[in-house]
RNA sequence: GGCCCGUUCGUCUAGCGGUUUAGGACAUCUCCCUUUCACGGAGAAGAUCACGGGUUCGAAUCCCGUACGGGUCACCA
């Protein structure tokens, strides 16, 4: 069990976008998957067809690329291999007609059972169940003797109603007082008595494989290692570490990661809470057909995949060092599974803001200004030069989070202010204040331009006229920019150069 | 409610029986730098290690209870 190839899946469901959590358990996935030179597939388990949404696979398969996972085989692999791989389909509702052999193999050990109860028959049967103060029917091992299935009915009768073609599942036989034990990854051993385990259908009506019966055949078949999932699976991992014993079969190893909860109240972080809080919890925009909403994402929100990336590597998981910052690559060799913690991680949209801000530092030059330039486009921002581009940016790096922010809080850069800080101006567009930008247009004229002839002009000014810095200097800022924030505002002048200045301050003297 | 899992600063976490006066990061606050805002630097505050019992010379670390939190109990994944 320990020396086989490592190969780990990460199996979604395509029911809408992937929220963040799965992109985390993904992201587990690949790390794990990289660090032992094996191999990351994507499956994609959509044997629910009622709850199957357009779209939604290429947004997991986009996603995913954003994030620089990308899949060795399956879904999102056809480039690399046809068809995606040895294994193929990878499309559970493709591999349909797969299933329904394992399933006869489960009836003909005993491991497994027609049903023939409907789904109403089951309600009712609930609803009694309810009313008899039992709110939590199973169909167990004690139950099942009452209902209508191929362990109560003759072998004529069974054999009547399947060649009469009515509707049945397949159920599996949990045997009746057994202790179930697995070892988890994470959590170490894990031990349920089947007493508190269902019989659990495997196989639908539609002829389709519930998650369970699907999810062990295809991880037997496509030689998955290791299983790391969401700790909402914990409960039924007994049933799969039985189904992998009926079918003879080596189980893979099990790692149950710990949820992501919401940072406010109680409850695992979840779709819904979409923007609700004030971040996204999608990595891409999805937008929604049916209402025509759009829930935010992280690409969208401004956040460079790295960043997301190394953010979502944190939750759960630390190296054990104080070193926080780690690209994808350095993440491969640090990641350790081992190092996971057990209790669910609340998520923090301060810290991942910082993770931006730190990556945002890291990015090399070139590949920063790249960046900024389609931010730019974005806006609908013109950028006269990339010499132009380069200087505006980097004026601006030192206070921004997110690359856009160079853009947003240096809007002035690129056109004259058309308003101006009202706070500012009543208290320093004093009487003089146009007297003072006047004297100063005219003195700047005589230099280059440059912004350290355009500060030491400026010294010599208030030195000859006895002024303060306080009380010249806002009043400068205000009108070439029309805040008093941001950078020197020398620096500023010599970028936008001397006709734009002039203009400037002449506009503001005028208007104000 | 049954079952399963968890519980260290507000948050993410280090810690795997003695080196701990419990370390780091985010957020908060103070000071320095900057006659702006930020960045950066220095520092402060913040955790009776959920609680109660054991085991041990010694426990945040091991065991058992309790409390609290989470997950799960469909012909959904």
């Amino acid at each position: 069990m320990k020396n086989r190839p490592v190969r780990v899946r990460f199996a979604p469901s395509p029911t809408g976008p992937l929220h963040m959590g799965g992109v985390r358990t993904a992201l587990y996935n690949y790390l794990f998957a990289k660090q032992n030179g094996g191999d990351f597939l994507l499956r994609v388990e959509d044997t629910d067809q009622a709850r199957f949404v357009p779209g939604a696979e290429a947004y997991i398969v986009e996603a995913l690329k954003w994030c620089g996972i990308s899949p060795d085989e399956g879904i999102g692999a056809e480039d690399k291999m046809a068809q995606g791989g040895p294994h193929a389909p990878y499309r559970q509702s493709e591999r349909k007609p797969m299933y329904r052999a394992y399933a006869d193999q489960l009836i003909a050990s005993s491991h497994a059972y027609y049903a023939f109860d409907t789904p109403v028959e089951l309600d009712a049967v609930r609803e009694r169940a309810k009313q008899a103060g039992n709110p939590n029917w199973q169909y167990n091992s004690i139950t099942r003797t009452s209902m209508k299935n191929g362990l109560t009915l003759s072998e004529d009768d069974v054999a009547r109603r399947l060649s009469a073609g009515e509707p049945y599942v397949i159920r599996v036989k949990m045997p009746r007082n057994e202790e179930v034990k697995f070892e988890d990854r994470i959590r170490g051993w894990v031990s349920v008595n089947t007493m508190n385990l269902d019989d659990k259908v495997l196989l639908k009506g539609d002829g389709m494989p519930t998650y369970h019966l699907a999810n062990v055949v295809d991880d037997h078949a496509m030689e998955i290692s290791h299983v790391i999932r969401g700790e909402e699976w914990l409960p039924s991992a007994p049933l799969h570490v039985l189904l992998y014993r009926f079918f003879g079969w080596e189980q893979p190893e099990f790692a149950h990661l710990p949820l992501l909860l919401r940072p406010d109240g109680n409850g695992k972080l979840s779709k819904r809470d979409g923007d609700r809080l004030g971040f996204p919890v999608f990595p891409l925009d999805w937008k929604n057909e049916d209402t025509n909403d759009t829930a935010s994402g992280y690409r969208e929100r401004g956040f460079y995949p790295q960043a997301f990336v190394n953010m979502l590597a944190f939750l759960g998981w630390n190296p054990g060092t104080h070193q926080e910052i780690f690209s994808l690559d350095q993440l491969i060799i640090s990641f350790n599974l081992n190092k996971v913690n057990k209790a669910g991680a609340r998520f923090d949209f301060e810290k991942a803001k910082w993770f931006n801000q730190q990556h945002l530092r890291l990015l090399s030059a070139s590949d920063r200004l790249h960046t900024y330039k389609q931010e730019a486009l974005l806006r609908g921002l013109t950028i006269p030069s990339d010499v132009f581009a380069q200087k505006a940016m980097n004026l601006f790096m030192d206070r921004a989070e997110f690359i856009g922010d160079t853009l947003d809080e240096a809007l002035y850069v690129f056109t004259d202010p058309t308003s101006f800080d009202p706070a500012v101006c009543a208290k320093k567009w004093t009487a003089e204040a146009p007297g003072y930008v006047e004297e100063l247009s005219a003195l700047f004229a005589r230099t280059d331009y440059s912004e350290a002839t355009l500060e030491e002009a400026f010294k010599v000014y208030l030195a000859d006229k006895g002024y303060g810095f306080g009380q010249v200097g806002p009043v400068l800022r205000l009108a070439i920019a029309g805040t008093t924030q941001g950078p020197s505002i020398f620096a500023v002048m010599h970028l936008i150069g001397k006709e734009a200045s002039e203009r400037r301050i002449l506009h503001a003297i005028t208007t104000l």
